[in-house]
DNA sequence: AAGGCTAACTTAGCGGCGTTCACTCATAGC
DNA sequence: GCTATGAGTGAACGCCGCTAAGTTAGCCTT
């Protein structure tokens, strides 16, 4: 592993800082694990040294938290294609969580940096809000909109989000798990937990069994 | 902080490993944060230098894994009390849940080392299956005996751990969020959940949102 | 009671980590 | 050509997990 940099120009040395960038997301990619990216791993594999990291990165939590925004936009790019063909809002939310998972699943450890880690002095808040978020929240007020869903739709926005990202962050963290399918598990829980809040709001929630079972029971065709 | 502590007696080493492991869950509970936690800490902790913990512990995973069944055997002693003076199976589910989520608030740092941390090579993966998860599917089983359920009582499970583990690990992964009142917002989940369950048995899953809308109101009294 | 055996624990040190400070070097502008 | 400055480096600090070698203290044998 050569170190090919070259010093750069006079007003281009805003472009390590892309490049440090890319080498901490392709490093945690290609290793799996958070640990092995040292700033001395991503120097080297830039090829440059350690301290120069520092003139773009106040520290390596802010280099982190830089992974972190990029991992944010990709999933909101991803969500919203996802959601793009959906024949109405309701199959929207599902298939954002869907591919909720499924972006997850396919980048472990960014998810992990991203979405399970300690909270740092800085949340993205406003990014999560603005990006993914504000994109499920969209679709949640069309099915307000619409009426299949009731009641607050910050509320059913975080409930349905906190579905998809138990289901990826089970899946990333207990991996040894005899998990079933997954297809079928995650399209299952997205179902069941839209179809939960839509019918939740319609029924008394302190019914006893035997009154939910009479009432759902009515549900089948 | 002195080091009061003297060396064991002849037979008595074994004494050390319970002290250190306290010390390793007293210092994750005041710090509230994994990376004060080091060997060097624990060890002033407990009045030893640092080689003695190897006395006991292969290396700081291994004491940490010992952490995570101190965990895992707190929740299972957690949920049984929740579900114990339920009415009926399905109500038992929903105690767990929010208790499940209430303990995992209440000890965030444990609950993120045993459940939001990368997976180490001693998964426990047994311990889970026969403490807490096995008597969270124990309600699952009974559900489906009675019949509000309907389905793997494998898969229905982990589907309802995923929504508890969901809300209580963004929560804490997330505490910057404007996260409307707890209490609401969990047991809402956790019936949500139950109730999506029960629901989507008896429903087509390719309705469209019409059809959905259709039925669900026909669950209003 | 003397001495040895071994369990219990320590001292010293390795390499790696994040971070800082003082510095070099190349070039753009005068 | 000179110099100011942006781009980047080398060396070091203190903390980390971990290890090898050594030391101490109490039970057991004789």
């Amino acid at each position: 592993m050569p170190e090919p940099r070259k010093r750069a120009p006079r007003g281009q040395g805003a472009a390590l800082r892309g490049e440090v960038l890319r080498a901490a997301m392709d490093l945690l990619r290609e290793t799996g694990s958070e640990e092995s990216v040292s700033l001395r791993a991503v120097a080297g594999r830039v090829g440059v040294s350690v301290p120069s990291i520092y003139l773009h990165f106040a520290d390596k939590q802010s280099l982190l938290n830089a992974v972190c925004e990029q991992v944010f936009e990709a999933l909101h790019v991803t969500l919203k294609e996802a959601s793009s063909d959906a024949a109405d809002p309701f199959e929207a939310l599902r298939r954002q969580g869907v591919a909720y998972v499924q972006f997850a699943l396919a980048n472990p450890e960014h998810y992990r940096i991203a979405m399970m880690g300690a909270p740092s002095d800085y949340e993205p808040v406003d990014e999560v809000a603005s990006g993914a978020f504000g994109h499920l929240l969209a679709s949640v007020t069309s099915c307000v909109a619409v009426g299949v869903l009731e009641g607050d739709p910050l509320q059913l926005g975080m409930q349905l989000w906190a579905t998809a990202h138990g289901l990826a962050s089970l899946l990333i963290a207990k991996p040894r798990f005899p998990w079933p399918p997954l297809d079928e598990l995650v399209d299952s829980t997205m179902c069941a937990a839209g179809i939960g809040l839509a019918a939740q709001s319609r029924l008394d929630r302190d019914l006893s069994v035997d009154a939910v079972i009479a009432r759902l029971d009515a549900l089948r065709e």
